[in-house]
DNA sequence: TACGATATGGGGTGGTACCCCGTTTGTCTA
DNA sequence: TAGACAAACGGGGTACCACCCCATATCGTA
């Protein structure tokens, strides 16, 4: 769905996306993943079956309020991709901690599906995936990682990491790095 | 509260009392932490005031739905003290987060209270926290684990592992090695 | 302009947490 | 043992929530 594009939606269908869109951005900021839907939809002027109808899950909508979040980590991916490939990576799961960690609702999104199907390419969670896979195996390539370490395994972590310390990013910062280094001396 | 015995308690209190905990506790392994209250007190032949004046927080009946296994979890805890001093520590470290993921809600209970209060030396979290802080002592005067490692953010990073990956404890297992042999080669 | 597909939204259903306050019950004392 | 009083109870109220049905309105086009 969303913007891929093969359905061209109604003139009022994109009035009423952008309006929820707006409407559910400063309330997401507010209340993060938990928001109201029914908040949203009273906030955006439209019936709450208009907004179960636009986003049929809190996942669907929570994607894309962070499209452009998600767009502009991408982006970021790709900058460090030019560097040192151990700084890199050391450097994108930190950036992604913090933004997860400070932007409300944001780590939410970077969850993997539950439902173990491989999760939509166009989502949070697809999007920077995709970076941090690339980003994972030039370190590898490079030996300045362990070999064994798995791109998913490692989303998982700073994931866990955020979910469990939303709005600390001090404590986000210092887990991320705990486990960066490891336990032992 | 609970069973400090300063104040002893009516009959019927805990009559009820023990009646909401027999009831709560299957729902809370069927449904985790986001047990319906309403329907601990349905199912426990009360109505719901009092199961909120008996528990006036979600926290308090979880700490007390899980006391036992916490109670389990630090006997473990001091049987590691005698062996081992690494090893000791990443095996807690790891029956724990097994623990907490293979029971439903038992994460919840161990994570810090969120409003930075000393947490009770009584819940869940009170109860781990100090088996914990005295296993990662002996590490660290043995120079098992690496100068500066501190109990809190261990116990933070196992309840972020544990909370994401409820219910699947093979993730949770690779997740806390990987962090315990950190990313460098 | 008329028509059919598309989209809307009021309001219903059934669920939740949390609390007020009139009533019951247990306990202790006389 | 009876009575008094604090302690505990619970029905029902308020205020939410998600999600969905279906009669109505709007859009794009032939």
């Amino acid at each position: 769905m969303a913007s891929s594009g093969l359905k061209p939606q109604r003139a009022d269908w994109q009035r009423n996306h952008e309006r929820l869109l707006a409407a559910a951005r400063p309330l997401v900021a507010r209340d993060g993943a938990q928001v109201s839907f029914e908040e949203v939809a009273r906030e955006a002027g439209v019936g709450s079956a208009t907004l179960h109808r636009h986003f049929p899950s809190r996942r669907a909508l929570l994607d894309e309020v962070f499209r452009e979040a998600a767009e502009r980590l991408r982006r970021r991916g790709d900058e460090l991709l030019g560097g040192d490939p151990g700084a890199g990576l050391l450097t994108w799961l930190e950036e992604l901690t913090v933004a997860a960690v400070e932007t409300r609702g944001l780590s939410a999104s970077l969850e993997a599906d539950a439902d173990g199907g491989p999760s939509s390419a166009e989502g949070c969670h697809g999007v920077v995936r995709t970076a941090t896979v690339h980003l994972v195996d030039r370190a590898l390539a490079a030996g300045a990682v362990r070999p064994g370490i798995s791109p998913d395994d490692l989303l998982a972590l700073v994931t866990a990491i955020s979910l469990a310390t939303e709005s600390d990013s001090a404590a986000a910062r210092r887990l991320l790095r705990l486990a960066f280094d490891g336990v032992r001396p």
